[in-house]
DNA sequence: AAAGGGACCTGGCTGC
DNA sequence: TGCAGCCAGGTCCCTT
């Protein structure tokens, strides 16, 4: 499941093998890949083929690909992007062209299996090289948007200086691993919802690239059960949880980088790092890794949610 | 206004 | 062996 560490994962390697490639062709394979593209499938390959793509940016979970065209670059830069979202299983994949298995480059695939199954749109580049947009579950999508300012001011996201940002994903808080992220903004701001903790650590508008795993590991790292309270959270559980997401989502990123290979082979994810390294999601029925209670799984609006029931106590009531 | 819940989607797994 | 049903999860949208 890509949540912030894989996206940034993506988001380099996109930048590494993409960024400065001029896109020379396009074609969507699947409707619903772009059912967020105002102009829809027949309006997509033409709004991209000829621009370069200056920068890759991430803001929490979504990614996006400046577009220069030739005359930006002598006017005021880029004004619109190519904006990614993974959803549950997407993937991008940067290929080389040619005969035998593609040659993958460093974003997390293995080369021998591409997903040609799942294959949902694709950009051919001047260099000869392609980028896949694979998904099974559907969950993602790509579309072209016109840049808006940053409501902050700040820059867009990870990886642009400019305070730009597609206007689809203009609603997206920062997310932890940005460094423009005002953290104690952000505990002001938890504190003052009405909800409980997990949900709040999902809320995509208040703090951006946590999911369903690395909410579990903040709880589970702070000894936040999920079900707190944020109104009654002190400012210093507050800050705790939220430096916990940065950290995990860190050492997900440094882990990333050995054994995302693993990870991706399958479609649907948890591998690799996932089961050595977590500590609470998917570890219903499993020991503490702090105290050997077995782990507890609670359902959580269609979904779950893993927690040590001695370090994480209960709310009253 | 803000919070909560369902829909969307596919493949793998479970149980009959 | 086959098949139905459940589960996973991020985000948008609708309801309360």
């Amino acid at each position: 499941m890509p949540e912030c560490p894989e996206v940034e994962t993506v988001r380099e390697g996109i930048e590494r093998h993409v960024v400065g490639r001029r896109i020379t062709g396009a074609q969507v394979h699947h409707p619903r890949a772009v059912r967020r593209h105002v102009g829809g499938a027949l309006d997509l390959p033409g709004r991209v083929v000829g621009t370069t793509v200056s920068a890759a940016v991430r803001r929490g979970k979504y990614l996006w690909l400046l577009l220069e065209h030739d005359a930006d670059a002598a006017a005021d830069g880029p004004t619109e992007a190519l904006l990614v979202h993974l959803g549950m299983s997407g993937q991008l994949l940067v290929r080389h062209e040619g005969a035998g298995p593609a040659v993958v480059a460093d974003l997390g695939v293995d080369p021998e299996h591409p997903s040609t199954r799942h294959l949902r749109a694709d950009l051919a580049l001047d260099d000869g090289t392609a980028l896949w947009f694979v998904d099974q579950r559907t969950f993602g999508h790509l579309l072209v948007a016109d840049l808006v300012v940053t409501p902050d001011g700040g820059p867009g996201g990870v990886g642009s200086p400019l305070p730009l940002l597609p206007e689809p994903a203009a609603h997206i808080a920062r997310d932890p691993l940005d460094p423009a992220l005002d953290l104690d903004a952000l505990v002001r701001r938890l504190r003052t919802k009405r909800t409980e903790i997990k949900r709040a650590l999902l809320d995509q508008t208040l703090v951006s690239g946590i999911g369903n795993i690395y909410a579990d590991e903040a709880l589970w790292r702070a000894r936040l059960h999920p079900r707190r309270a944020t109104d009654r959270l002190s400012r210093q559980a507050a800050t705790e949880v939220l430096t916990a997401a940065e950290d995990v989502m860190r050492d997900a990123l440094a882990a990333g980088g050995t054994s995302f290979d693993g990870l991706y082979v399958d479609v649907d994810g948890a591998s690799g790092y996932f089961e050595r390294s977590l500590d609470a999601y998917g570890r219903a029925g499993e020991p503490c890794h702090r105290c050997g209670t077995p782990m507890v799984r609670e359902s959580f609006t269609n979904r779950s949610s893993t927690f040590c029931p001695r370090c994480q106590r209960a709310p009253r009531g």
